[in-house]
DNA sequence: GCCACTGTTAGCAT
DNA sequence: CATGCTAACAGTGG
């Protein structure tokens, strides 16, 4: 669920709320959710400042004072909330940050269980095997940089749009969509697209990703800012989830396939190869 | 109740 | 190395 936009959407959300606030007490009450060999490290993070949050791909980095960080990915249904401390807790909170003074906590909540937490030093986050062999950020690579990303790639245009370590960040619903807007075939072979089909195709990704960030993500089902607020951009869906429905573009009914083991939204008639 | 399906990706097979 | 399939889990809907 969340993805790029989903997840910059958090990041941007959960900002506003903890940048400066110290750590009282870090609570595990499901120890699988920790990536650390010790879960014990992160009891380092007691007494430590947050002094600031990143995104990488789908991944939320959080930095804290004493050079640590918490590496957070949400998987399929993974939730980062910011909230009272005194309001109750379900069964799918896996993780707790306690704040000092402010009656407020940071919980990891997660139904399915897929996502974690890993802490490391600041200065190894980028080492770290989540983060190590993440493709570049699609919306700081310009077209150049997308072409070479891409050379020399096989494979169907949907699983290429989906291997984080040919570009980070784009999941289902945004491949696509991204898809749609570039008016590509799913299952095109990569190694056959043009130069101008390709520009389309970086260009859309651009697009839809800025467009999905505007609206503060996609709530299919699961996803939440750090607030527990829904996104908009569901509203705005031209394929996903919207098989049988009327394409935008031509009226053609909205097809829906799988392409690479992934359920595939696609318009038949304007989304060529 | 049972079965199929779900937004991700690690790990294994090819 | 690169690419493709599946299991990990829990909940939902038919």
């Amino acid at each position: 669920m969340p993805e790029l936009p989903e997840v910059e959407t958090i990041v941007r959300c959960l900002r506003r709320h903890i940048v400066g606030l110290e750590v009282a007490a870090v609570r595990v009450p499901f120890r699988p959710v920790v990536r650390n060999r010790r879960a014990a490290f992160l009891n380092g993070f007691v007494g430590r400042r947050v002094l600031g949050l990143r995104r990488r791909g789908k991944m939320i980095i959080l930095d804290f004072s004493g050079g640590l960080t918490m590496i957070v990915h949400l998987k399929m249904t993974g939730q980062l909330l910011f909230g009272p401390a005194r309001a109750p807790r379900d069964r799918h909170t896996h993780l707790v940050l306690a704040f000092r003074g402010s009656g407020m906590e940071l919980r990891y909540h997660d139904v399915r269980k897929f996502g974690f937490i890993r802490g490391t030093m600041t200065s190894d986050a980028e080492r770290a095997p989540e983060l190590r062999g993440l493709g570049p950020e699609p919306l700081t690579m310009d077209l150049p940089a997308f072409l070479h990303r891409l050379k020399g790639r096989r494979g169907r245009l949907k699983s290429l749009l989906l291997n984080q370590k040919v570009i980070a960040g784009l999941g289902n619903i945004y491949a696509d969509e991204v898809l749609f807007e570039s008016r590509l075939d799913p299952r095109a072979e990569v190694t056959r697209l043009g130069p101008r089909r390709l520009q389309r195709l970086w260009s859309s990704i651009q697009h839809v990703l800025n467009e999905a960030i505007a609206y503060k993500g996609t709530t299919v089902r699961d996803f939440r800012d750090g607030e527990g607020l829904e996104g908009l951009f569901q509203n705005r869906l031209k394929v996903y989830g919207r098989e049988g429905v009327p394409c935008p573009r031509c009226g053609t009914a909205i097809k829906r396939i799988r392409v690479s083991g992934r359920g595939t939204h696609f318009c038949p008639r304007c989304q060529r190869r």
